[in-house]
DNA sequence: GATTCGTGGAG
DNA sequence: TCTCCAAGAAT
């Protein structure tokens, strides 16, 4: 290796030290749990959108024994608008599983953190470094970035054989003491100075290093590829308003938006019902075009429920179904 | 291995 | 407005 890991470690320790993040929420006090919720959250989700919910979370929720005795629309009502839905579930039955199995104690090592459900390698290595300060490596999207510039990694790392070799590399540069500071450097090195565009070189202590850098091709790793354009969807939507309340529909586990509250859906277009509204909406996989009923009959296996408008906002709900009706009663369309 | 799963920050 | 992409995991 050309590189030493014993330098290395030393550079991105020191580096931390002096210029890494230190006052994130989760970096108080620290406990197992905090860790825990933390990294779901932060799963392909930035550390300033996190911020808020992790306060929220951590007041309405303060321990895990408190999240195991939860009922899940409460848990839904904190998660929602944060996304990715399922993190939500599998970090209510990751909080039941630890009281009710392993006495309360959130495991330690990466191995058994698999077990977890909602915990993949990358979460499994940031609890065992972040929480118990034990070694722990983690391959996420800094880490890529900021190995495939400082080696010139080629190609697709996102394929599973690229991945694999990616993370066998890092495992070799990963110290096996101070792992907390370590896992928290080579973040904070990819957030705030190897970052995708427009990088920090000149306050890079491993610019010397860098092989992206002494060839001047940092803006080429790591290397993209095209992705196809993302296909539209239509949506059908009934919003049904009367003084006491709107009717909602808790939607299916198999859907997008697995069991939070939202407009009733139809499963295809309305000819006769007159048109409230439209909005648009992208996912990571698709875009939507959704249009609103107003007043349109639907019928549904799924359990629906009149809600006063003071009640909405302790329920689950997506982010544009919420913004979607917050605009049409703030400022009801007199159109009709 | 390819898809599915949200939302918003930032350029 | 459009694009990239963010402390990825499950299926």
């Amino acid at each position: 290796m050309m590189l030493k890991p014993e330098y290395f470690q030393e550079v991105v320790l020191n580096w931390q030290a002096q210029y890494g993040r230190h006052d994130l929420p989760w970096q108080q006090h620290i406990t197992p749990y905090k860790v825990l919720v933390s990294e779901i959250m932060l799963q392909q989700t930035q550390v300033k959108t996190v911020i808020p919910y992790f306060q929220r979370w951590l007041a309405r929720f303060p321990d895990i024994a408190s999240l195991a005795a939860a009922a899940e629309d409460d848990v839904m009502s904190c998660w929602q608008g944060l996304g990715y839905y399922s993190r939500a579930r599998n970090l209510h039955k990751t909080a039941k599983y630890v009281v009710h199995e392993l006495a309360g104690e959130i495991p330690k090592t990466p191995a058994e953190l698999r077990e977890v459900p909602g915990v993949g390698p990358y979460t499994a290595g940031a609890i065992t470094a972040f929480a118990y300060n034990e070694p722990g490596t983690i391959v996420d999207g800094n880490v890529k970035r900021l190995f495939a510039r400082l080696f010139e990694l080629e190609g697709n790392l996102n394929t599973g054989a690229r991945h694999r070799e990616l993370w066998e590399l890092v495992e070799r540069y990963t110290p096996t003491t101070n792992n907390r500071q370590f896992a928290q450097g080579l973040l904070d090195l990819g957030a705030t100075i190897c970052t995708p565009r427009q990088p920090r070189c000149q306050e890079c202590p491993l610019q010397l290093k860098c092989k992206a850098f002494s060839h001047n091709t940092v803006n080429e790793f790591p290397q993209r590829f095209k992705k196809s354009p993302l296909p539209t969807r239509s949506g059908y939507f009934v919003l049904n308003k009367s003084d006491a309340g709107i009717v909602l529909e808790q939607r299916p586990a198999d859907t997008i938006w697995p069991r939070l509250w939202a407009l009733p859906e139809l499963v295809d277009e309305d000819t006769e019902a007159p048109v409230l509204g439209r909005f648009k909406h992208t996912f990571s996989h698709y875009k939507l075009d959704a249009v609103v009923y107003q007043g349109a009959e639907f019928k549904t296996n799924n359990l629906t429920k009149r809600f006063a408008i003071d009640q909405l906002q302790d329920i689950g709900m997506p982010a544009p179904i919420r913004k979607f009706i917050e605009q049409h009663l703030l400022k009801p369309a007199d159109n009709n």
